[in-house]
DNA sequence: TACAAACCTGGAAACGTATCCTGGAAAGGA
DNA sequence: TCCTTTCCAGGATACGTTTCCAGGTTTGTA
């Protein structure tokens, strides 16, 4: 009979009070760790609270102070290692601040972002953090523009009139280092895979085209459409060029599956018939046999970062409201294998 | 002019009703479907509404209702590719029930797995979905028991007097297919790498184990830790042995990615000098040369009928308290060139 | 000793919603 | 015409907190 006699529910407030025999807004005091409290009330408290096992409602401490302490994370696709990355440091960032995370995953669908931030702003979160399938669809945008919380977009670009603040890597630096090291080894006439016009892509584009123009190589750009069947596709369609380029560039870590599925099922001899860069060292480039050339990038840090420039916003509510700086966090390259000299010149 | 002159804050169901010109109960009632409504009443409200861009507040909603209409999700490791298509599926099920997702990862620290488990309360979850990092941990253990909430265990043992539902894959069946396929191949010793006595290790071993011995197999079996590392060292103590078994099992799909690396280092032809059998057809399993024969199972649909699970029983509050019987999915094994007839007999 | 200041405490209102309850109006039957 | 039933709308209360306000006690200072 040690065991206090739990109610059928949890016990609120009011229980803690009245056990301690002091008032509501005492006990508030006490757990809110406000300063005009005498230590016998404090103990006092301490002591309801202990044997009650009480816990604070989130959803009545929300309501009244208007503010949830949770953020929502609007992702496109979460079985994809780049963003399960990215969601886990933002997780890390948000629970050492003492927000909760309210997850949605749009499985690629635009609308469904749309409707996730409205979701999401129903449940009165306190900020986004946004990585969307596509940030330029209309009805993404207009979600945007009619939220009035602050805003992270992750590894996106910011369409106009969206005041939201912004967090990404530069694709370039990788991506310049990954061209001049094929130029390097010999080669000329490079293959670009690419998945759609949206931000990771553009600056990987940019960067390819500029590097090789710069040295007078030439580049044959592939929209072979998203994903892994995107990348077999535009492999494909790579490997029926003639002349066929030496070098394949794939512009994201999906679509970096997709043609080296294709490449295998060509028999193709990567790192001598073909040159292979790939993006993000996920687990496939390293394992790969001959281990697979990336560009890489730091997901998690791009996370916490996002999460970190968030929760300074909520902080701050009073600074200039027009979106600050974005944080740009850099991107490398792995020379491998899979990068070899061309067979012809 | 045309839009409304709204106010800094978000309108509220007083808003609509003012603008409305009824009562704040008449516009819940239209709001929440209610049969007693006259048609004027509705036109009336949800013009209001419309004009007010008006959005309910699912906190008040959740405080008042007693329920928030979201669930927890406390996951190991959300970068692990299993857990982020077992969470994809489980958000997807969420969605369509009405649902949203409060995620907290643990990165493998099992306190922060209770802590977790006590925050996500606190934010009043309706129910709880579970992966932990060790469902056997003591403190995890008394935060489920001090959970009054519906859970689901998804993959896991569920511990002694802990009182949830569960759903998991028989991961024997696949384990079994991979040892018979290795016996047919002619494969007599076989090391097992494993991380850990939890259910799908347990289940893995299990099979292993018997279906060795009855057919006249030996089994080594090496607990070398978990994740990559735990699965490198794990390899580079069976490729130790004397004599040295001819197939070598890895556990789980980051155990598979250490055995690799550790077999690429070690400069082992994989499929004639080493045979090997992976876990889950994550990306690196396909396209590896040659490629790895592993057993998979649908982890999004894990996740889906978890959610599922959960969601009946939120449903069906006054049914059996005691946790029904457990999901129990299927498991498959797939045969690829990783395994081959062993060198010696 | 008297008065201001600091400290501590309790009561009450508010956050935005759902729901109970009451009552008026309309509709139907005698 | 009167009474009963049904339909519909509004008022009030409650959900579990925080926080403002006012009052009471103690401390410090003149």
């Amino acid at each position: 009979m040690t065991r206090s006699s739990e109610g059928s529910s949890r016990a609120g407030i009011k229980e803690v009070a009245g056990r301690a025999g002091v008032a509501i807004s005492s006990v508030s005091r006490v757990l809110s760790g406000h300063p005009d409290v005498s230590p016998a009330m404090r103990d006092a408290v301490n002591n309801a609270v202990r044997e009650l096992g009480y816990r604070p409602n989130a959803l009545a401490r929300g309501l009244r102070q208007r503010r949830s302490m949770s953020v929502g994370f609007a992702v496109s696709d979460i079985a994809n290692p780049i963003f399960a990355d990215i969601v886990k440091g933002a997780e890390r960032s948000l629970r050492d601040a003492g927000y909760s995370l309210l997850l949605t995953n749009s499985e690629g669908e635009a609308e469904l972002d749309a409707d996730n931030i409205g979701l999401l702003e129903e449940r009165q979160v306190d900020g986004l953090l946004l990585s969307p399938t596509l940030e330029e669809h209309p009805q993404v945008v207009k979600a945007l523009k009619a939220c009035r919380l602050p805003m992270v977009l992750l590894d996106r670009d910011r369409p106009d009139g969206v005041p939201a603040m912004s967090a990404y890597f530069d694709h370039r630096i990788g991506m310049r280092q990954a061209v001049e090291h094929l130029l390097d080894l010999g080669h000329r006439d490079v293959a670009l895979i690419v998945g759609g016009p949206a931000l990771p892509a553009r600056f990987r584009r940019e960067a390819i085209e500029e590097t090789l123009w710069a040295r007078g190589g030439r580049c044959l750009v592939v929209e072979g459409g998203f994903g892994v069947e995107g990348g077999y596709r535009g492999t494909m369609d790579v490997l029926a060029r003639s002349p066929r380029p030496t070098a394949l560039i794939a512009a994201g870590n999906t679509l970096m599956a997709g043609a080296l599925r294709a490449l295998h099922e060509r028999n193709i001899e990567i790192g001598t018939e073909m040159s292979f860069v790939g993006c993000d060292n996920v687990a496939i480039a390293e394992l790969h046999q001959p281990p697979i050339a990336v560009t890489y990038r730091d997901a998690g840090a791009l996370g916490e970062v996002g999460a970190r420039m968030l929760i300074h916003a909520l902080n701050n509510p009073d600074q200039s409201t027009g979106p600050t700086e974005p944080t740009v966090l850099p991107t490398g390259f792995l020379p491998r294998p899979s990068c070899g000299r061309p067979l012809r010149q």
